[in-house]
DNA sequence: ATAAATTTGTGCGTATGTATC
DNA sequence: GGATACATACGCACAAATTTA
């Protein structure tokens, strides 16, 4: 009925609350935290909660009280001892690129004696949160951490600071928080890449070139940049009515269906970017359905090299990721910061180059029409 | 002023009792103990005070309690500090169904406050070795595990014995080892599908039927005995020379050749049973190579119903693979063994009957001629 | 130094929710 | 559905340790 999830226990956010602050910062190391009393009243709870909270803290290590004087923050010993384990968290598992990127990860890891502990995030800053708690309890020797919905401002910096506190060096991939600085990351031009592949399509005479976009990260703003520079770069002017942005959750039918509205609309587009190959094949679906064929009526771009745009049938022009080397270069660089600490502050950013990839689904369009 | 010394606390006496009975053996392992409600008689105390001594019990390992069933009397008295960590180990990472798998095993895990530790073997019974002997040293709280090269004999034992005496749960996937006799597992009836999609094969009236089998792994082989079961309830003779094994390491160039001989001396094949739906593929290429058409000329069936068993272009007929539900399976399995020890001897077995997925691989032939 | 106030610890009674049988 | 058993939650009273006026 009432689901379940939803119903928040009340000593359970007793203790998510005080476990913030004591990440936040905003508890430290012996401070005293409020009476039994005094959290009843704030919480509106009765003291037995509170204690029910407080003992659930307590038994996790992170509280202790002392009869009569109060309870207070734990003295955090870090470990020093190497668990051998490192942690990937991803937004996605079984998206088309992550399992070559983990398998890269896993190659160079495994070989350094390492063991990975598998995250994901489902692209939400919330769960990205819980990770990261969850990941700082435990006895990690490093990560590798694709941000979610990465374009967004970092809502819980403080975990990340509690991991260069724990000295875990951490390395992003995909994208970074701007608001932390030059962080070691591996990522790749997705704004040169966007940029590249719309000026192939510019130089094969297309004029009217759509867009389908993701809104919720950094790969498809800076794709969506490229492809807008581009545009104007050619002369062309950027028309914002021609681009489809989509959210994580409707990836799936929400650019089918508007592409079909658009090109049903607007019959004189002659080209579409796509924000991966997935979304391409989407696209090329939703063109055949209303009977536009790839590429002799329309060009269509990936976004990705994915193994679905190189298949049987279809044969995608697309920007080249390089996957599994993703994955290795990011285990590498992982490794070297785990070995010197003290180089941590290092700011070492390494930014793949985009690769054009010419399959059959662009076609060059009379100039002289 | 009553001696403080004398004074003992009523929930501490009631923790002495049950531990005495506890360590007397009168209350064994997987016994329940008495209610909360008929403790608090029994001692006349409250029930707050009662849950308070079973709540230090349970602290220290000794009890634990199931929601609307009892409290019980712990297997092991210690070891109860739990990693939170589960292992699985899949023979490849990248592989086109292994990332939903592992989705499905992450949903019920991490919902549960479980992490994954992943680890791959690609199919090597030495990786295999080495991964389980890294995983004891850790502290993994149970263990996925897709055997690698499943059809031959487990070469150590040791090992699973080991997890065993650890009182490490295990549930295996895809396959497990003969010789162990009937551990926690779910599989897929391989022979069932190779069966069916066979005989849906001879129902369209095909004569000469080719397989491309795997050859070191046991989903290869049952696929290939259901193949061959097939072709004969159907009167037609199974013949070795019409089928090609290909092995792990040459997965990509092997079939591809082999089909492309095969197929050009034997011009009257007219359909070919793959091992999986990305052979199925290779299979088509190497067919359009020398100028068959699929359908038309030749029918090709996959496997797993993959993503690219359904891109645009390709439309393979194939055998449902569960994927994510299997995983999801595999880990609510090993989340009850986890729960219940002493259930470790249980011999549970789900194995998940085929489904056929028809599409436009497949075309009926005239049986006139 | 003593008393009062504060704070954690023990203990009881009651009511309601929810999982299992 | 009903009975049983654990889980959450509230309110109250008093004890013991500590701090403060």
């Amino acid at each position: 009925m009432e689901n379940q999830d939803e119903r928040v226990l009340k000593y359970s956010k007793l203790v998510e609350d005080l476990k913030n602050k004591i990440f936040s910062g905003e508890l430290k190391a012996k401070d005293r935290l409020p009476s039994e009393n005094e959290l009843s009243a704030a919480y509106e709870v009765s003291r037995q909660t509170v204690r029910k909270a407080l003992s659930v803290l307590g038994q996790e290590g992170y509280i202790y009280a002392e009869h009569g004087r109060g309870t207070f923050c734990s003295e955090r010993v870090r470990h020093t001892k190497k668990s051998g384990n490192i942690a990937v968290v991803t937004t996605y598992l079984s998206d088309y690129i992550f399992p070559r990127v983990i398998q890269g990860i896993d190659q160079v890891m495994t070989n350094a004696g390492y063991s990975i502990l598998l995250k994901n995030t489902r692209n939400s800053r919330k769960m990205e949160a819980r990770c990261l708690e969850e990941l700082l309890q435990k006895d990690i020797d490093g990560l590798i951490i694709e941000p979610s919905k990465s374009q967004i401002f970092c809502a819980h910096m403080h975990l990340y600071e509690k991991l260069d506190e724990f000295e875990i060096p951490y390395v992003f991939i995909q994208g970074s928080f701007k608001q932390m600085g030059d962080k070691p990351q591996i990522l790749m031009d997705d704004y040169a890449g966007g940029y590249q592949i719309t000026e192939y399509l510019t130089s094969l005479g297309h004029k009217k070139i759509a867009g389908v976009f993701k809104a919720d990260d950094m790969q498809g703003l800076n794709r969506h940049n490229g492809y807008a520079a581009a545009l104007q770069k050619s002369g062309l002017t950027y028309d914002p009515s021609l681009v489809v942005w989509f959210y994580t959750e409707d990836r799936t039918i929400h650019p089918y269906e508007s592409i079909l509205q658009m090109v049903s609309e607007m019959s004189d587009i002659d080209a579409v970017v796509c924000y991966n190959d997935q979304i391409a094949l989407e696209v090329i679906r939703a063109l055949s359905h209303i009977g536009k064929k790839v590429p002799k009526d329309i060009s269509v771009t990936g976004y990705d090299n994915s193994v679905i745009a190189q298949a049987e049938g279809v044969s995608l022009t697309t920007i080249a990721h390089p996957q599994e080397k993703l994955g290795e270069m990011a285990a590498q660089m992982l490794l070297s910061l785990m070995k010197n600490k003290e180089k941590q502050d290092l700011e070492e950013k390494i930014v793949i180059p985009p690769e054009l990839i010419i399959r059959n689904s662009c076609k060059k369009r009379d100039t002289s029409e």
